[in-house]
DNA sequence: GTGAAAGCGCTAACAT
DNA sequence: ATGTTAGCGCTTTCAC
């Protein structure tokens, strides 16, 4: 069992050193798993460290180096699934290679983002993961080239030539939508999403279209696109609906989109896939237990967090050369929300 | 504009205090505020400053002090909405104080929560607000109090004796609930749980029962608890409705428990509130979308949050006496979900 | 192989 | 009011 100096004060490097009859710098090469250390001292500061339950400040460790083990990551919210399991994911990776994760919320607020980076750059992180609020253009990235920064940027990006990215192939996934909506027999679609999230929105928008039309010329795509906030979306969905259109599907860009036409359908008493038709990027665990099923767009989490990590770690271990942009492809599951229009789906909705 | 030594060495204390012609003590108290300095100088100071663009290093600062300006947070997960919104809410609080929150995820493992914490003292952090997997006893407050840690227990406790407790009223939410379905004429109702969260667990189910059992003296409460994790759990719902059992409402006492509930119905081809009524503890933005929408206790984070952060910079600040308990009030939202057994529900079920 | 010395960037006592 | 000194706990030359 390990005594410990429960309530004192702990142990110090030099209290393992004068236990152990070594000097603080042995002591630091044993911890650091230096070999040159003779195997009996080694051994000696060993039982020092298990007695006093010594462990090194990591913080106190790092004042004396370039950079802190520290990696800093940004999220727009931490209150959705993808966020969370994104933050999860970084986490375990910068674990693993012995480094601390600091995670912090921009609250999808472009100013606070910036902010939140200045504290990181006074905690002189190693790193920095960056899911900005709009796109890469954003005054983040800015304040991280200006300040020398070492960072990778993902979710609502699609390339930057100062920082690698990586997000989901947002494009391919909307055409896998648009030919299984096409498929079913949709000619009248219609796309939401926020338009703040610039890039990613556009590549969404135009992977659909581009693919819908090539499929189905006569295709019908009406595009409602709130600039910022989801109130504002909901507001022009409702008069949307209002004007008296009648999409027969609607493919959601973002999650909370999916949400807002899952409540206007309600408002108007319109049942999936019977009345209209759903699928919405970003999936959700309550998607499948929902009666019916909401189709949609997974993200591969662990691949962006993986790639991400392992291109940052790449930078911050000194590797040149051009940012890279990278795609990670998406599964598009295609559930119960989505049937063939004037076709009344058999199961679930009737009884 | 500030001049920034762009990519530069950061300027440090030292370049400050030469370039205003003081010394680095000067700089300091002119950071910190301290009035005592002739203005003339610290109008000196404060250009240098800005110049330089300088910033303390709040880790080089801390060093010298005791405890340094770091909350420690660990949850249990960060995929839900609950402990998304907690951290969202800790991080706002702490940085109020001029505190950093350093999240962690414990995964649900009581090994790793030990481990987290453990890093956690050797960042020397100021405080802890720790949701632990199972309950108040688990390893990690043991951690914590072996080591003289001072922390805040969250939401899967009830009361401690070595610390404050912040949690959810689970008996009274219950309670209520109970009251709602006993009222609709429910009279065999399942409840479902995961033992693992002992003591809160424990307060829903009494809770629950003893309203339902004082004002139903006939009501039947079965009740399916796995002992860990979802799956177990999943199947001995399957078994128990297996053999025929045919309870008229469901009370999850948790989130994921509310998921396996509904991802069961669907199995059996039972729609709420017609075939089976269904409560669940913990509210989800998709609840209230849904047809139909899913009742649920909503937990005040932000209460739980704001008492636990409380509590804990009291206890920073060097607060004695006995530990307190704190039990915050819920709301119970009583949505389509549940019906009157018996009686087919007008509206949103049928077509 | 090992230890003495010199800091990392900052703050807190103590003089002045 | 200000500067000097002495560290916080650690790592890292660089002699020995």
């Amino acid at each position: 069992m390990a005594h410990r100096q429960d309530q004192q004060r702990r142990a110090s490097i030099h209290d393992v050193a004068s236990r152990a009859g070594v000097s603080a710098a042995t002591v630091s090469k044993v911890m650091a798993g230096v070999i040159t250390v003779k195997p009996e001292n080694a051994q000696r500061v060993l039982e020092a460290v298990e007695q006093l339950g010594y462990r090194v400040d990591p913080l106190a460790s790092d004042m004396r180096r370039a950079k802190r083990r520290i990696i800093g990551a940004i999220m727009p919210e931490f209150e959705s699934e993808f966020f969370g399991q994104m933050v999860t994911q970084l986490e375990g990776l910068a674990e693993q290679r012995g480094y601390t994760l600091v995670a912090a919320s921009s609250r999808e607020s472009e100013a606070r983002e910036k902010e939140i980076l200045a504290r990181m750059h006074d905690w002189r992180v190693a790193g920095v993961v960056l899911a900005p609020v709009r796109n890469e253009h954003g005054p983040a990235a800015e304040f991280m080239k200006a300040n020398g920064m070492t960072g990778v940027l993902i979710d609502r990006v699609l390339s930057d030539d100062a920082f690698d990215t990586v997000s989901a192939d947002s494009a391919a996934a909307s055409a896998e939508v648009a030919r299984e909506l096409i498929a079913k027999g949709h000619r009248h679609i219609l796309v939401v999403g926020l338009g703040e999230q610039a890039a990613t929105v556009r590549a969404r928008l135009d992977g659909f279209r581009t693919a819908a039309l090539k499929l189905a010329p006569d295709v019908r795509i009406d595009v409602v696109l709130a600039e910022t906030g989801v109130e504002p979306l909901r507001a022009q969905l409702r008069e949307y609906f209002a004007k008296g259109e009648r999409p027969t599907a609607v493919y959601s860009l973002f999650l909370k989109g999916t949400l807002v036409a899952l409540s206007e359908f309600r408002r108007r008493g319109w049942h999936c896939p019977n009345d209209i038709s759903l699928v919405g990027f970003d999936d959700a665990e309550w998607m499948q237990v929902t009666w019916p099923a909401i189709a949609a767009v997974v993200q591969p989490v662990r691949q962006i967090a993986g790639h991400a990590m392992e291109a940052l770690f790449a930078r911050i271990e000194g590797g040149e050369g051009p940012a890279i942009a990278r795609l990670e492809p998406c599964r598009v599951l295609m559930r119960e929300s989505v049937g063939s229009p004037g076709v009344a789906a058999g199961g679930g909705q009737s009884r």
